[in-house]
DNA sequence: TAGATTTGACCCCG
DNA sequence: CGGGGTCAAATCTA
């Protein structure tokens, strides 16, 4: 970020110039807003493995699905966000994946060029992720595993200074439709009797996902730790409220766009549904409260029980 | 038997 | 050169 004598453009309230000579400008560190869309990523997730196996058991009409590209889009929106906000942290936009690919892969070209055939040992390793420059999402929860979408497991490894194994999973459809999406799981070394883990997005996915197909035994809840203390039912409402505090009048704009498919799909949930106000709150705030921790089973019981 | 998972090896980045 | 990400053969499972 480039700040030179420039009042800060990220914090509406200030005027005060930034740090200046390429020092990172504490003023301007979005690590408070980039918490809080994970934990807003979070809070999506969550409602996702509420609502879309809920939609689907109820009715066949297709809504399930326009649900679930709304609750793409609304993740999606939000990496977006994330990665404005850190290409803007670190002053450039960082390539994609796929320049990046391409680059090392012309790299790799010439310099295997070079060494001549009878030396080039062709491998297909060819579509290395960048460590660097990948952007990323991170959650951390109790249940990994049910994010909406279908994962292939390829890869487990043991990572330093850690007690638990890293797992790398990709989607399903890499090779169907192309999808470039990736995650990681890794189990947190956590003292309290819930497991949580670590999940880290990279990548967005491409695919067009028919969440009719996605596995229904495996609807799970994402819990981020801030929850649990923080989260009530109306915390969109805060949310809103610190996002304005927060952030550049675009990014205000895009979250406020978020916040209004949210109340969309609440909406859309209710008619679809046919819940009454009543239950369809009860059920909301159930879930933004306190069962944090609950069993896919339970999770479907209260779902089921706003039915009757 | 097809699809998913495991696991050792390979490769690249830092 | 070590750590981490990915590949693909072997193995497992429904």
């Amino acid at each position: 970020m480039k700040n030179k004598g420039s009042s800060c453009r990220y914090l509406p309230h200030s005027s005060a110039p930034c740090a200046t000579d390429g020092a990172r400008c504490f003023r301007c560190d979005h690590r408070p807003a980039i918490d809080e869309i994970v934990r807003e990523q979070s809070l999506v997730t969550q409602l996702r493995a509420v609502v879309l196996p809920a939609l689907e058991t109820k009715a066949d009409d297709g809504r399930a699905e326009i649900v679930a590209q709304l609750f793409g889009s609304i993740l999606d929106c939000s990496r977006k966000v994330i990665s404005a906000l850190n290409s803007r942290y670190v002053g450039e936009s960082p390539p994609d994946d796929d320049e990046i690919v391409d680059k090392r892969r012309a790299k790799r070209k010439n310099s295997e060029g070079k060494k001549g055939d009878d030396q080039v040992k062709v491998k297909p390793h060819e579509h290395k992720r960048s460590r660097r420059y990948t952007n990323s999402t991170s959650q951390i929860t109790a249940v990994p595993h049910y994010d909406g979408h279908q994962w292939r497991k390829y890869g487990q490894k043991n990572i330093n200074n850690s007690n638990h194994q890293r797992s790398y999973y990709r989607c399903s459809y890499k090779h169907e439709q192309n999808c470039k999406a990736t995650k990681t799981v890794q189990q947190l070394d956590s003292a309290g009797e819930t497991i949580m883990y670590t999940v880290v997005y990279y990548g967005q996915h491409t695919c067009k996902t028919n969440m009719s197909n996605a596995p229904l035994h495996v609807v799970e809840t994402s819990t981020p730790q801030s929850i649990s203390t923080t989260c009530c039912s109306d915390d969109l409402g805060d949310y809103s409220q610190k996002m304005e505090n927060m952030h550049t009048p675009e990014l205000a704009e895009v979250c406020s766009d978020e916040l209004g498919s949210y109340h969309a799909i609440i909406g859309a949930e209710h008619s679809a549904l046919g819940l009454e106000d009543e239950h369809m709150h009860k059920l909301l705030d159930t879930f933004a409260c306190g069962a944090l921790d609950l069993d896919s089973w339970e999770i479907d019981a209260i779902v089921r029980s706003g039915f009757c």
